[in-house]
DNA sequence: GTATAATTGATTTTGAATTTCAAAATCAAA
DNA sequence: TTTGATTTTGAAATTCAAAATCAATTATAC
């Protein structure tokens, strides 16, 4: 937490812009919550410690903190942009349940390799990727076994 | 196309739904676009034919073609949805490039292979996956290089 | 101190996705 | 044919997250 704080400072810094308290917390308050929380969501945490601060500051800052490498969007597949943490988070990917939207964080670093070949081949520069994967995770596979009506 | 078509009138069907010269059209003019098109793109092109089309029955078409299973959403990094045709095209990724949005489609069976293994392995029931690599494209990459200033 | 610049947050605007609803079209009886 | 129930259409309105605006506030520089 300290040492994403200093990130951010310097971030901030090269920006020519400020540490605020407002900034410091939706940082704070983001790291604290080990979600993929969109923008509203993490207004409406904030606002309970702090009903003064407003959704625009912390839509701005949640973008300040994607800009200083901290957070990265994630897409659950809803329609609304989510923020995950990244610095000192390895990369992985998604598998997403579309029954209970509950998701399973994976790496298979063989088909991260082989990303990365296949980009070469097309003398593609990769920058960042994503894979999500759709479908129905055991619980919900589970309850749908369960209740054979007969 | 023809096939397609067929296809389509089957699923209104099953629907009990009629097939209406409109959703013909939206059907005619999108299998004809092989592109990857917002309701909005392809709703300017049917216009220029059909100028007494409304945008809600593009809207609406796109989503009865997609369910039939003649198209399937694209995300190319903007935040609108695209459809691209799934009938008769295999399942393919895309490398999108950040510069000028030109998009390879591409496949490696063996990370299709990895994917499934991935997913057996947690129990999770694959429907449907989406990766999307986002970099420079071969062509861009060449720009950058080009205008050595000095 | 005052000038200058950045920040904030209530509010407004945007824009795509979706819905609404009255008019028009379809279609199967009478 | 009429009729009447049902579906479809399209202009317009609504929704809703994302983004922009702007006057007031705050921080920093001089
Ligand atoms: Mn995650
Ligand atoms: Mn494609
Ligand atoms: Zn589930
Ligand atoms: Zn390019």
């Amino acid at each position: 937490m300290d040492k994403t704080l200093n990130l951010f400072i310097d971030f901030l810094k090269k920006q020519n812009l400020k540490l605020t308290k407002q900034r410091e917390e939706v940082l704070g308050v983001f790291l604290k919550t080990e979600k993929h929380l969109t923008v509203e969501e993490l207004y409406n945490i904030i606002k309970k410690k702090d009903p003064h601060i407003g959704q625009a500051t912390v839509f701005r800052t949640l973008k300040l903190i994607r800009e200083a490498g901290i957070a990265t969007e994630a897409d659950l597949g809803d329609k609304k942009i989510r923020y995950e943490h990244r610095y000192g988070h390895k990369h992985h990917d998604h598998l997403i349940c579309i029954k209970c939207g509950r998701f399973i964080e994976v790496v298979e670093p063989e088909i991260e390799k082989l990303q990365n070949k296949l980009c070469r081949d097309f003398r593609f520069l990769v920058e960042r990727h994503r894979l999500e994967i759709f479908g129905v995770c055991q619980q919900c596979r589970r309850k749908d076994r369960r209740p054979k009506k007969r």
